[in-house]
DNA sequence: GGGTCGAATGGGATCGATCCCATACCGCCA
DNA sequence: TGGCGGTATGGGATCGATCCCATTCGACCC
């Protein structure tokens, strides 16, 4: 009767169309129309048309903050990751989005800049927006600890803070390293530079603990100098390797280990003129564009990280259907991608 | 009275706590505790003290969608861009990431691959979880169609489908490929390619334009041979740019319309062994990492993705709060980054 | 014909937070 | 003493969808 839209009504709907609206153009209950739309339970098949025509007239679609207040369980999970400028974080949600797509997963997502403060009020947004689940490259414990109070299920990505308690997708770091650590040792390299982030996360930990692995099956000591610690950006990774690279007597090969520090060191090694692989081999953990587009190409450790975000999804949605299933790691072994930046050391 | 939690209650509370579990700790009623916790009407101070105490020992966080109900608003937005896993789309992305923080937005996003299919599929998520306002940069004008007849604020970034109907967040594409264009001309280039992706979309077809203009106002003919469409992908634009190379006649110059394309170009380039700039000179709209590292570098127009998106957001917001303002156009220009992949014509 | 079963439908409670409204109390002024 | 305005609090309705439960109807069997 009474016409509560308020601004005498135009020909579009002001407002947007509920269930209930749809129960009374197909003449029912919201009842009958909740089961009609959803498959839920008896429906006459020829209530059922009705009451899908009904919904497609008014462009009806349902409220996704109501089904989930009701049904106290939600089809968003929350993904946050440290630097989408960075490809690995960007393949990575890449690889999330479209699985989450197959699976009608809506993804809220959030770049923390490596920040622990930023990293916990994503969290809380999460936790607010009732998410199933959190996919997270952490940069601390907390994202996991807060979260599991909270009883909502996290799969840790690319490194581990919360090891034991929740799954993860990772690589073998370690293997990686050895290996490649390994080769540059035989190539006849006994000055190898470790070029890293820092050592305390799993990734760095792994990956250094590769890099002496392989220096001690060689039975060759580990220049403790050579092994610097570079923080996250390309630019301080370029000061640190220009002060390697003009010591008086440098390294002969340098193993970057991510590729932000790769680009530092590269760029480092360019500008003071120094010649790879001829003087300097150069080996990074993690492929990007550029590596395949100098000269020399350089080789480097490639990760899948389309295919980790994916395996993060599956992991996590398998978590969310058997929350007492025993912790799951899944490991994704990386491929050395040879390039030619390495070779035998220059003779002296 | 009853424990209600069913399977005997353990140390840890099964069940999340509620306002209700907040009242009933700080022995209010539920009105009184969320203007306590929201800070809306009257409380006194004692009072609102005790219920914040409650809340922080019950480790309760709002409701979300429970809020949003009954508000019938969220602090949710939306942002659909067409391929994380290129260094636009996730520097937008970040950019809108970061902004959507600091204004206490959550981020919901989707990756549609290009895909029109995708895109509403996304958009309609969206509309189910009842976001604030939505960013895209399209792939059809379906989308912000949907999005407006469910009276949903829309932002379109880098190329408009809706044009006139709803905000935009574009560079100057003309004014840019002109200007690198008429460089070209004055080097004394005549045979300069156009490497495209495509010019139904106002980019390409903005770029194309200033690409046309600039020959228009040097008094040169075209030569519509050399206008090349090349599709979406490196791999195309690297044959596309291989026949270019090889014809009889080739180009002296190529102007490549974006970072994909560019690179697709210049490993053609590369692998028929044609030096830059001696043989060819090569600008590229999209500036990319690897265009400062390949020897020369690689004269770029540079858009400030992240800039973009945060400006997006900006407006989205101000769109949001102001739905009868006039329709708002933001125009970046764009910085041509000189880098020496440009010289005169090789003599014949 | 009474009873049972399955199909089909509607009524009303529910999820959690908000907010309008009613109520109550206090101090103050006429 | 009555009335008024400001402060403070609680009760109950509300948002939109779901779901439990009750009801009805028809078919079928004993």
């Amino acid at each position: 009767m009474s016409d509560r839209q308020g601004a005498a009504s135009r020909d579009e709907p002001p407002r947007r169309a509920t269930i209930r609206d749809v129960a009374d153009t197909a003449e029912v209950s919201r009842s009958t129309a909740s089961r009609a739309l959803t498959g839920r339970g008896y429906v006459a098949p020829a209530v059922r048309d009705r009451v899908r025509r009904a919904a497609r007239e008014l462009g009806y679609v349902p409220d996704a903050m109501a089904r989930h207040l009701r049904q106290q369980a939600s089809n968003a999970i929350g993904v946050v990751v440290s630097d989408l400028r960075n490809d690995f974080y960007a393949s990575l949600a890449a690889g999330v989005s479209q699985q989450a797509r197959k699976r009608r997963y809506t993804m809220l997502l959030s770049d923390d800049g490596g920040s622990t403060v930023f990293e916990v009020e994503a969290a809380e947004a999460f936790v607010a927006m009732r998410v199933a689940g959190v996919i997270t490259t952490p940069v601390s414990a907390r994202l996991s600890d807060y979260l599991a109070r909270h009883r909502i299920p996290v799969v840790e990505v690319d490194r581990r803070f919360a090891a034991g308690s929740c799954d993860a997708i990772v690589v073998d770091n370690e293997g990686a390293a050895r290996a490649v650590t390994a080769q540059l040792l035989e190539l006849g390299h006994r000055r190898i530079a470790l070029v890293i982030d820092e050592t305390h996360w799993t990734t760095g930990r792994d990956r250094s603990a590769g890099y002496r692995a392989a220096f001690e099956d060689a039975g060759v000591a580990v220049e403790k100098s050579l092994v610097v610690t570079a923080g996250w950006n390309t630019d301080d990774a370029y000061r640190e390797a220009q002060r390697l690279l003009q010591l008086a007597d440098p390294p002969t090969a340098i193993f970057a280990a991510n590729n932000v520090l790769s680009e530092g060191v590269w760029r480092a090694a360019a500008d003071l003129g120094i010649r790879i692989p001829r003087d300097l081999s150069l080996i990074s953990f993690d492929d990007a564009p550029w590596m395949s587009m100098v000269r020399p190409g350089i080789t480097a450790i490639a990760q899948d990280a389309v295919a980790m975000g994916e395996a993060a999804l599956t992991q996590l949605l398998a978590r969310i259907e058997a929350p007492q299933a025993p912790i799951r790691t899944v490991m994704f072994t990386p491929t050395v991608v040879h390039r030619g930046s390495t070779g035998p050391p220059a003779k002296r």
